[in-house]
RNA sequence: GCGAUUGUGGUGAAGUGGUUAACACACCGGCUUGUGGCGCCGGCAUUCGUGGGUUCGAUCCCCAUCAGUCGCCCCA
């Protein structure tokens, strides 16, 4: 038997529904913040991601999908967005459009090479968002508080945002030759990865699990202290709109990202929610001055977030989200061979006007039918036999009243129009009048 | 890349080195070929992830492999 490849998953018909669910909010608090959908493909050239991405970080060196196509053209499988966005963004010149700053975001799966756990596939979806063509701390401070938006949109109350700077180009270099000189010395005495680090990424010494509580570390220079005027000032601007807008954030000096290409701005969001597990961290992102330039387009600053959709689907969980309910608004139950050509009529009927509707195709009993319409959750339950086909009429079911009336055939689909117009009841769950909770 | 743990029907699961692999739910059929949800009766795994080994005999013991789950690293 074929299996899925590992780290992959089947979205069954009962997981769409929360998808669909989940992608629509997404798409509306878009619309609230006016970014706008880009689709890009989910392969590029294997080089954009090692120019964007750095051919160092670990998930260029170690957990790309890489192949060789026919044409023999080096393919990867994108690993995250921003590079891929970044580069139609410079392709297409949207630089060049009417609006000066493009607000973009995407939604689509990405593909690491990793061990698979809580929150974590090879196939993954992200939802992203990337703007540019301002370095203003305005455009930080709504790309944090768009982030924000979405999460507060699917009611999700513990989180934390972790917010840091480290700095522009200059205080970049400033920074980590500090940090190189401070740790030369005593670099022997952390563990072996850092120990690699320390020769191809210093900065990710800040924040390694396992020597963050050495002394060494703690008494470490920050990036935070070896801002220059500049990125000072940025980085308190982004802090003052935050405040404005009330949005709480936390700032952590050790907070440094995975990706070669940010400057400035770095902030991840935390959920502390148990059904997430490990993988506490369901969005990243932060400015990135430099990456359009370093691709072959213009000199224009970008920033942008990236929102790990299984974990926020995780995330959900614990508060309990659901998508729409299932249910049909018609099951149609035909009995004989003879009626059949009546009713797939009847269905067609119903099924124009744009009622949710049902048939049996296995030739089932009476009582099996019966089954099949309970199962769909039909409201309606309609019955066409011999005596029925014999008087044009038809025998029709109303399971929320549980009244049963025989009518004209003709009028099966107006019938049920009309009843599914009549005011809605008291809620069958909660038995409150207009119950917008329980969905039912 | 490293570590832990699991793998028995459609699902949840029990089980033992030896003959028919419990039980529950779901499903199918009947009681009842025109009224379902309840009840009763009956059916439903030639086989215990896959491959090899030990053994007279393996679902059970051993090895390998694949897969799931969780953690580390890293990241979203």
């Amino acid at each position: 038997m074929y299996q899925k490849i590992k780290g992959t998953y089947d979205l069954l018909p009962k997981d769409t529904k929360k998808w669909q669910a989940l992608e629509k909010t997404i798409h509306n608090v878009s619309k609230i913040y006016n970014y706008e959908e880009i689709r890009t493909p989910i392969f590029e050239n294997t080089e954009l991601f090692h120019r964007s991405v750095g051919l160092e970080t670990d998930i260029v060196s170690k957990e790309t999908y890489d192949f060789v196509d026919r044409g023999n053209r080096k393919i990867t499988l994108r690993p995250e967005g921003t590079a891929s966005v970044v580069r139609s963004y410079i392709e297409n010149k949207l630089y060049a459009d009417r609006l000066p700053i493009s607000k973009l975001y995407y939604m689509g799966p990405m593909f690491r090479y990793e061990r698979p756990q809580k929150g974590r596939y090879r196939q993954f979806a992200q939802f992203g968002a990337e703007a540019f063509g301002s370095e203003s701390p305005l455009l930080d401070a709504e790309i944090i508080s768009y982030a924000v938006s979405v999460i507060k949109a699917f009611k999700i109350k513990d989180i934390e945002v972790q917010l840091n700077s480290i700095g522009d180009q200059e205080s970049k270099t400033m920074y980590k030759a500090a940090l190189v000189t401070y740790l030369e010395k005593d670099i022997k005495t952390l563990c072996s990865d850092c120990q690699n680090r320390f020769e191809t990424n210093p900065l990710r010494i800040l924040d390694c699990k396992i020597d963050k509580d050495t002394e060494l570390l703690k008494n470490a220079p920050k990036p935070v202290d070896y801002l220059n005027k500049k990125s000072k000032n940025h980085f308190d601007k982004l802090c003052a709109y935050l405040d404005a807008m009330k949005i709480k954030y936390a700032i952590n000096k050790n907070l440094v990202r995975g990706l070669d290409y940010y400057t400035h701005t770095v902030f991840e969001v935390n959920a502390n929610l148990e059904t997430l597990g490990a993988q506490n961290t369901i969005c990243g992102g932060g400015r990135y001055n430099h990456l359009v330039s370093s691709l072959g387009g213009p000199n224009i600053p970008g920033v942008g977030f990236a929102f790990g959709l299984e974990r926020l689907m995780l995330a959900l969980e614990s508060v309990n989200f659901k998508g729409a309910p299932d249910y049909l608004h018609l099951f149609l139950i035909v009995l004989g061979e003879e009626q059949k050509e009546d009713g797939v009529k009847l269905l067609n009927r119903c099924r124009l006007g744009g009622l949710f509707s049902d048939i049996d195709f296995l030739d089932k009993s009476l009582k099996a039918q019966f089954k099949l319409a309970d199962n769909s959750n039909a409201r309606f339950i309609a019955i066409y036999g011999e005596n029925e086909k014999a008087n044009h009429k038809i025998n029709v079911k109303d399971k929320d009243t549980g009244k049963e009336i025989t009518i004209e055939r003709d009028q099966l689909y107006n019938h049920i129009i009309t009843e599914l117009m009549n005011p809605s009841q008291a809620c069958q769950t909660c038995k409150e009048e207009n119950c917008d909770n329980c969905g039912e």
